[in-house]
RNA sequence: GGAGGGUUGGCUGAGUGGUUGAAAGCGGCGGUCUUGAAAACCGCAGUAGGGCUUCGCUCUACCGGGGGUUCGAAUCCCUCACCCUCCGCCA
């Protein structure tokens, strides 16, 4: 959520970010914004002079009872202005909700650096690293060849839950589990602190991170009206919500494992075979709340963290970085990771590591006062940033697709032998 | 599920319906003292929004959310949410 008095005094602004995010509904959305906010404030100053002048006099009559004096004429006046205030009261209570709502619906600035685009294919990729091995066979996919194993059970998924339900089972439950604490390690080592956080959020705790109301459709909902975290982001950067921080604290750093459940509803067909896309998948994420001046050089150092691991995993990677129009509505730069699917003979996105600057933190109330806590200076938003480090699934796929040998058994990357306890699965 | 108690500023914690935006303590900031620091003492300091003759003045709202009673509500009533205690139930 952008601030209201920022949007009042750079409307231009915010309609070159809608346009750039190729959000055409939301210049409609600002311009009636702009004006019931208008309506508001003028409502209020009547509202406000109205009080205080019920003020004076509720104090007027105090003062004269006590004094043993009449204030039967004054409270009698009083009458009237009490009832036009309750009036303008209500009035100015449904405006301001109108305002709230609209409000949620402008998206976050792009920052400068983003070159501007309109989809996927105005992508920057911001470079290419590693080496993907030049086999002597033909590479399986990995729903050929994990599924050949009984590594991965797709069709038991389905018995159970549904398509997009994998079953990981044995070798293949172990290479996930390696996986997961490998990451947690490495993100320990780098100092986040480790949570393990609800993996269903309440409705507030949506609304703040920017779920609701934009992504309604992306999660589960009970019928307790609970939903089930498409990410940990919800969870961990609710863990502060409406706080004002120590600015010594700053900046937390949190890592989650958990995981994640998405309807993915209406996506279907080749892309989404095997593991590639699934309604419930693990994955570790890294939230950190910062300083405003420091988030983007935080988003490149959680972008290099990331890359690292799957450097470290011998995959070959690139990291794009995201056109305006393929953003999304929160972030104001961001970044995907996409590792070389051997069997696949594609990109498959891995991670996505954003600032979100002050957007969240606005929503969560999340704020920092500088110059210590009590101290002088008035509170700050701190700037949220997230991203995956990394997402199982797909990077299971690649490893699996990468280190596969002719016949059909896996090479264990060297840095997961500790966590799997051995060099080949057969 | 049943009964009761609670929710006040960054934190702890007072608060007879009318100078209570709110005591006190902690923590914070500034100063005195000190070679420096600590201690002690003095002073400053909530959040959000609006207006103006805008480095300041002023108004309004906010004591969990919402509603009500009243000329006037942190204080009384209703309702919702959350927390605590006891009983029951399940592990």
């Amino acid at each position: 959520m952008l601030d209201l008095r920022f949007i009042r005094e750079n409307p231009e602004s915010v309609r070159r970010a809608i346009r750039a995010k190729q959000l055409p509904d939301a210049i409609a959305t600002l311009d009636k914004l702009l004006l019931v906010d208008e309506e508001h404030r003028l409502l209020r100053q009547d509202l406000e002079e109205k009080q205080a002048k019920r003020n004076a006099s509720s104090k007027e009559i105090g003062d004269r009872k006590r004094n043993g004096e009449q204030a039967d004429e004054l409270i009698r006046e009083m009458g009237s202005l009490s009832a036009a205030v309750k009036r303008l009261e209500e009035k100015s209570r449904v405006l301001e909700a109108q305002v709230d709502e609209l409000q949620l619906e402008i998206p976050n600035l792009p920052h400068e650096s983003v070159p501007y685009g309109e989809s996927e294919h105005d992508n920057v990729v911001v470079h290419e690293r590693g080496e993907a091995p030049s086999l002597d066979f033909e590479p399986k996919p990995h729903w050929e060849l994990a599924v050949e194993r009984g590594w991965i059970d797709l069709e038991a998924g389905v018995k159970i839950a549904g398509a997009g339900f994998p079953v990981f089972r044995g070798v293949g439950a172990r290479l996930v589990r390696a996986l997961e604490r490998y990451f947690l390690d490495r993100a320990r080592e780098r100092g986040y602190e480790e949570i393990i956080p609800p993996l269903l959020v309440n409705a507030a705790s949506a609304r703040a991170t920017g779920q609701l109301p934009d992504k309604e459709g992306q999660m589960y909902r009970l019928e307790e009206g609970l939903y089930l975290i498409p990410t940990s982001e919800v969870s961990l950067a609710n863990l502060h919500r409406g706080e004002i921080l120590d600015e010594s604290l700053l900046p937390l750093r949190y890592v989650a494992f958990t995981p994640c459940f998405r309807r993915e509803a209406g996506s279907h067909g080749k892309e989404v075979r095997g593991i590639n896309r699934v309604h419930q998948f693990d994955k570790v994420e890294v939230v950190q709340l910062t300083h405003p001046e420091l988030s983007y050089e935080t988003l490149e150092q959680m972008t290099e963290e990331a890359e690292e691991l799957l450097g470290e995993l011998g995959l070959r990677y690139r990291r794009l970085l995201m056109c305006t129009g393929d953003m999304g509505f929160t972030q104001a730069k961001k970044y995907d990771l996409e590792v070389w699917s051997v069997g696949q003979g594609r990109w498959l996105e891995v991670s996505s590591v954003s600032n979100i600057t002050e957007f969240q933190a606005q929503r969560l109330q999340t704020r920092f006062r500088p110059g210590g806590a009590g101290g002088r200076g008035r509170p700050e938003m701190v700037h949220t940033l997230n991203g995956s480090a990394l997402a199982l699934p797909r990077t299971l796929a690649a490893i699996l697709e990468q280190y596969q040998r002719a016949d059909g058994s896996v090479v264990v990357p060297e840095v997961l032998r500790p966590y799997v306890g051995t060099e080949l699965l057969e």
